[in-house]
RNA sequence: UCCUGAGUAGCUCAAUGGCAGAGCAUUCGGCUGUUAACCGAAGGGUUGUAGGUUCGAGUCCUACCUCAGGAG
């Protein structure tokens, strides 16, 4: 068994508190998992990543993506060098995006068939072909605990019948992305048998903004028996009640005893939102792309999440930090007005620190729930 | 003192004699499985000064002022 998922409680609300163990180590859930595309959380250094406060855990799972990594530095060097987690120092677990997302944010530079989808490098536009086989393939050099089939996410809006036909394409790929996972997973870097570490494939539920559709994909993926489940295809432009709709309702044909991922989610009240629905997993590139863009989040004296632009003009000379009951290392040491200056004078230093923070506080957030469900 | 060149937004610079603009800076906004230290919006002008030519001048003419380079 490579992966185990323990609850240890199951609140009212649906929200569960639970722990997965994974080769690489044990992740408490539900969990919030930074983004590290190109094997690192952008501007964030992995020994401040285990520890982003003085009494915090740090992060417990990060994301890499097969597509950067297949581009650059290239799979099969990583593979020569032991593996994502021993290239880029982080002995903790790891999920590798199946480099589906990237098939829809690179529209323009693909072509989708059945068979896989034809795309143009976003870096020197060479040609390039990814099917399931291939994303399984890439997945397994690099190595990360968790793999996710290659999945199409559709674009927002579409129709029935387009959505459902992306669906059906997701769901062979999800086939195709099983079969070889599993006749090759045997060639991960750390793979060893006697210890039962091997990698894990979710997969991913897709099916647009159509609850029928959404249900008809839960209950295909969870014949093929896989150990995770993903929904995925969300917050890619619609409102906010229809993403929490969705979920609702998809949580709602997963099995219990799995983990449930929502991929791509979101702002701080949503993640905590989600979490107490009951989703155990989550991703997203917002506190540290927004931290790069001088966003930070804090809260009120009421707990409520509130934006901070850190670039205004109203804290160059704010003393304070950027929220006085964060515990991270970035509030005990500096001010708003340092972290202005920072940001406005182009330093370096000033997108680690929002990062950092922004990181710490989408944690502490999953703390908060954790607790609120024991 | 003379010669030459240049004076346009906070800065660096565009603009056949025909609606005075850009980049940067400033202020504000956006960011959801990262093509993103990114994207967008706004504010900002007596075109060095004073005259003249012209239907119309940032642009042509005259004088002056300032700066740079050259000559003496």
């Amino acid at each position: 068994m490579a992966l185990t998922f323990e609850i240890q409680k199951t609140a009212e609300c649906g929200g569960r508190r639970a722990s997965v163990t994974l080769p690489h180590g044990v992740a408490q859930t539900p969990v919030f998992m930074p983004v590290g595309t190109l094997a690192s959380v952008k501007a964030v250094e992995q020994g401040v990543l285990e520890r982003t406060g003085p009494d915090d855990r740090g992060a417990e799972i990060i994301l890499a993506n097969t597509y950067h990594l297949y581009l650059r530095p290239g799979h099969e060097l990583v593979r020569r060098m032991g593996g994502v987690h021993r290239f880029m120092s982080w002995e903790r677990p790891m999920l590798t995006d199946s480099g589906g997302f990237q098939v829809f944010s690179l529209s323009g530079l693909r072509k989708v068939t059945s068979e896989g989808v034809e795309f143009r490098s976003h870096l020197d536009g060479s040609k390039h072909f990814f099917s399931p086989e291939h994303s399984m393939d890439v997945q397994i050099a690099l190595g990360a605990d968790i793999a996710m089939v290659f999945d199409e996410c559709v674009e927002t809006p579409a129709t029935w019948e387009r959505t459902r036909e992306s669906m059906g394409l997701t769901h062979a790929w999800a086939q195709r992305s099983k079969d070889h996972f599993d006749a090759n997973r045997h060639l991960v870097p750390w793979f060893a048998e006697k210890d039962g570490k091997t990698q894990n494939l979710f997969g991913i539920v897709q099916g647009g903004m159509y609850v029928d559709l959404r249900k008809e994909s839960a209950e295909r993926l969870v014949e093929m028996d896989l150990p995770g489940y993903a929904i995925g295809g969300l917050a890619v432009g619609e409102p906010r009640e229809v993403t929490r709709e969705m979920i609702a309702r998809t949580l709602e044909w997963l099995p219990k005893d799995k983990p449930r991922y929502v991929m791509g989610v979101g702002y701080p009240d949503e993640i905590e939102e989600y979490a107490k629905m009951g989703v155990d997993m989550m991703d997203c590139v917002l506190p540290t792309r927004a931290g790069r863009h001088g966003l930070v989040f804090a809260r009120d004296d009421d707990g409520r999440v509130v934006r901070m632009n850190i670039k205004r003009k109203e804290y160059a000379e704010d003393s304070g930090p950027i929220d006085a009951a964060c515990g991270c290392m970035v509030c005990a040491r500096y001010t708003r007005a340092y972290l202005r200056h920072l940001f406005v004078a182009g330093e370096p230093l000033g997108l680690t620190l929002n990062s950092v923070h922004n990181l710490h506080f989408y944690l502490a957030t999953m703390e908060r729930v954790r607790s609120g469900l024991k």
